[in-house]
DNA sequence: TGTACATCAGTGAACGCGCGTTCACTGATGTAC
DNA sequence: TGTACATCAGTGAACGCGCGTTCACTGATGTAC
């Protein structure tokens, strides 16, 4: 990104419109692509996102997505790592090195999981929905990783509370809070789809099942505060 | 093509094929479009199923599935319909009134649910993953409903092994389960899709989280055997 | 500082394709009598 | 038992549409000199 020197992301695009980066050709292609593909899966879900219709929302022709991704997968597979990116940014500024202890970060990793599922659908479904294989590109791994790793390491530091004779791996821990993390963001998480009635929000059901698991590792959280 | 009164289902069509109803016009359409929705899915994920396939792969014309089903999403959710009531009971078989003790039936139920994802991801997909609002059908509604049921009892069960002072609610501690199995299956129990490689199957990580959760609400579950 | 030139992002026209949907129709079926 | 008729499942041709993709092109940019 941001290849000229005098930058050009001065104003925004999409949306509120405001077609910001004039100058000449378009300014920043890729990144309104992305942007667009972003407005367009959150609108319509993942499968509902066309090259062609990216590139009308970028407001240039439907041959110029081409320079800058192979094709539609790639540009998926694009948006998948950015959300992973964005994804680890904000898990890990939840966790906080588990301050102020590890039971009460864990509480707010989970809450901060579900904000993301619900507050940023089209990264979520690229992540996990869209049906991108990991292994399309190395770095789209990496960054799946890396935000996975954030998980591993809170669960590690709440692992190391317990005596040392009693510990569970902390990946299995990280695996199946993540797993039901997931499951709620997917049943439960989001507005319209597969709408779901609860008697209590996302959160909660969260909140309440990790400190089911926790007692059952023998971890005494505090519970939050 | 093939109008002939005679001819016509001898040969079998989509998959392990038998058309049983043969004699006039196609005999079962509905079903065997249906079958075809399931084997296009499978192949190509909820998305990537069309009308007009399901309908060359019943051998009749574009315009034939119009006779049964408004439009796609009519098909789509009588897919789920029907996977819905498979999926009961298959559960309903795996818990088997909670013999030969809760504790166990629930590990059998938890496999049998990811077993389901898993040679079912067509049914599963449409059921969880193809965004057909539940509301879509009072039908669609009451099937996902009856199978959550399952669940909602056989938590019940387990809950009824509490002494009647400290037992949670079993709806609460239905919804957790749902959730991280749906969150392994979604995750980790398909084949192909989103692989992320894990230290060990879906079913030891699932199992290994129902026994610590259990453990959590302070069920002393015997385990398996 | 100015000019010529290579680079390259985006154009716009064109294409083939498959989809969803409609329409008047046809041929098989069941049934009233 | 036979016949006339209503019903209705499936036909096939047609349509408009939007998508993905290609192509030779053009016009803005950066830069070597």
């Amino acid at each position: 990104m941001s290849w000229s020197k005098s930058d050009r992301d001065g104003t925004d695009r999409e949306g509120a419109g405001r077609d910001g980066p004039r100058g000449y050709h378009h300014g920043n292609l890729k990144e309104a692509l992305i942007r667009a593909a972003l407005e367009l899966i959150a609108q319509k879900g993942p499968a509902g996102f066309t090259f062609a219709e990216a590139a009308r929302w970028a407001g240039v022709s439907p041959a110029a997505p081409y320079r800058h991704f192979r094709d539609r997968d790639e540009l998926m597979a694009d948006v998948a790592r950015r959300g992973f990116e964005v994804f680890e940014q904000t898990l890990a500024r939840a966790w906080d090195s588990g301050r102020p202890n590890p039971g009460v970060a864990m509480d707010r990793l989970g809450k901060a999981y579900l904000a993301f599922a619900r507050s940023e659908p089209a990264y979520y479904s690229a992540m996990f929905e869209a049906g991108v294989p990991p292994d399309t590109n190395p770095e789209l791994r990496a960054a799946g990783d890396r935000a996975f790793a954030v998980l591993r390491h809170a669960a590690e530091a709440l692992t190391a509370t317990l005596p040392a004779g009693s510990r569970p791996p902390a990946l299995m821990m990280a695996l199946h809070i993540w797993s039901m993390a997931h499951g709620i963001a997917a049943l439960f998480g989001r507005g319209d789809n597969a709408r779901r009635s609860l008697p209590m929000t996302p959160e909660e059901l969260l909140e309440a099942g990790m400190l089911v698991y926790l007692q059952g590792l023998g971890l005494r959280t505090a519970g939050p505060g």
